[in-house]
DNA sequence: CTTAAATGATAGTAATACTATTAATTTTAG
DNA sequence: CTAAAATTAATAGTATTACTATCATTTAAG
């Protein structure tokens, strides 16, 4: 048996349903591609529809502009890591364990899940740590927030602020702490490729450092000892 | 006696000194309210060259593209802001009020600095908060290293490492906690106006809740109990 | 097998991100 | 004080981007 984990978009994303065609397809997974490739300022409709070998009206009839398309491959990338991360975390009781797994699951490199074959997760992965928070730091963000467009991850921070609380449940800043931990996941990886003297994993380059400087700001911001790493 | 505080700005990031003529300093001044007001996508040098009342031209003639114009605005501020650091904590002997000092700093609404006439330290730090990890999140984060652009931010998280050391001479990440206390003491801000759901400030909507949560999140880390707030 | 829907091909527009040229003005050096 | 040098303004122009519109053709669903 091959099931197929479909997630479920906002509407309001893209004109036509990307999922629902192969054109919408090849949309999405040479997006990440060309994204990835060429960073999102540089990345154009006309060299996705070249490299897809469709005209840019093509793709105009999918997603009205390529800040739709980031917010919408950020979205599916959020929707994604919440499964992830409720799987993963499924029959675990206690939270500081669940707390870890999510912090690991956050700041790995993540290999490409099978499940979803137009969708590169490594590469998409990527383009979350280097392009992931343009999709807010804009002027539109408020409107943007008013039509849902960032829920998946407002919800992967939430689930990650309630296993917080059920750590520590007089801690005072759940979702501070569970948005700087997501945050921080993808920074310091930015950070430790490209500009390492801001962090203390310069010479190494290897995600498990960023898992223990998150286990352990984390832990000992909830004032729990840790037992290894 | 009026002393002015001229911040040394590397010279690769103009073609022309911008605070060697008027119309320099107008390019500044105009440009951080532009920026401020239109977001920097939406910020143009046509704009820009209608609202100083010069043309296009005359702004290419100083600056290469937009986005350099951002990495000196953003450049300008961490010189700014290391100065700020080291005048106010200048004297204090312990390493752990030295480092609340700084937290405050960071995250604290800033008002504009009178010596400095061309250049609005209130708005410039509310670009920082929305625009200012677009100097950096970019393909050519490696050239724009090389040419030192980044050099001034790299510094002030080197003080606050050094901090951090001083108050804690055994913690194994004091640059990674430096770069998150000064990205986190923008995104909170921004999040907190604008996806308060990823904060514990929605409510309140005051700078001084996130001073409370990095200094909660710091000094858990370093191990450090604090007397107050 | 028919018809609606999706796609491809082509064209066109307004705005952006520049570069080049020359004229006018200001600054500075002798 | 004046000529030369530097700076700025005015104008024009190009390539690319970010779209929109039209219509013919292919595909797929009933």
């Amino acid at each position: 048996m091959k099931l197929q984990l479909q997630i479920k978009m906002n509407e309001a994303l893209f004109l036509r349903d990307p999922e629902s065609s192969a054109l919408g397809k090849n949309i999405l997974s040479h997006g990440i591609q060309l994204i990835y490739k060429h960073g999102f300022e540089a990345f154009t409709f006309k060299k996705l529809a070249e490299d897809i070998g469709t005209t840019e009206a093509g793709i105009y009839r999918y997603f009205e502009n390529k800040h739709k398309l980031l917010v919408y491959l950020t979205a599916w990338y959020w929707g994604w890591l919440e499964f992830q991360i409720s799987f993963q975390t499924n029959n675990i009781d206690d939270p500081a364990v669940k707390l870890k797994k999510v912090i690991r699951l956050l700041a790995m490199a993540v290999e490409d899940d099978e499940q979803t074959s137009y969708i590169n997760e490594s590469l998409l992965h990527q383009i979350i740590i280097s392009e992931g928070s343009k999709a807010y730091l804009t002027k539109q963000v408020g409107e943007d927030n008013k039509q849902q467009f960032f829920k998946p991850y407002k919800d992967l921070c939430a689930v990650i602020g309630q296993i917080i609380s059920d750590c520590n449940p007089v801690y005072k800043y759940p979702r501070s702490l569970a948005s700087t931990i997501v945050e921080m996941a993808h920074f310091q990886n930015f950070f430790m490729y490209n500009l390492p003297s801001l962090t203390d994993f310069g010479k190494k380059k290897e995600e498990t450092e960023i898992i223990s400087f998150l286990n352990h700001l984390v832990f000992s911001s909830l004032e729990i000892k840790q037992e290894h790493g």
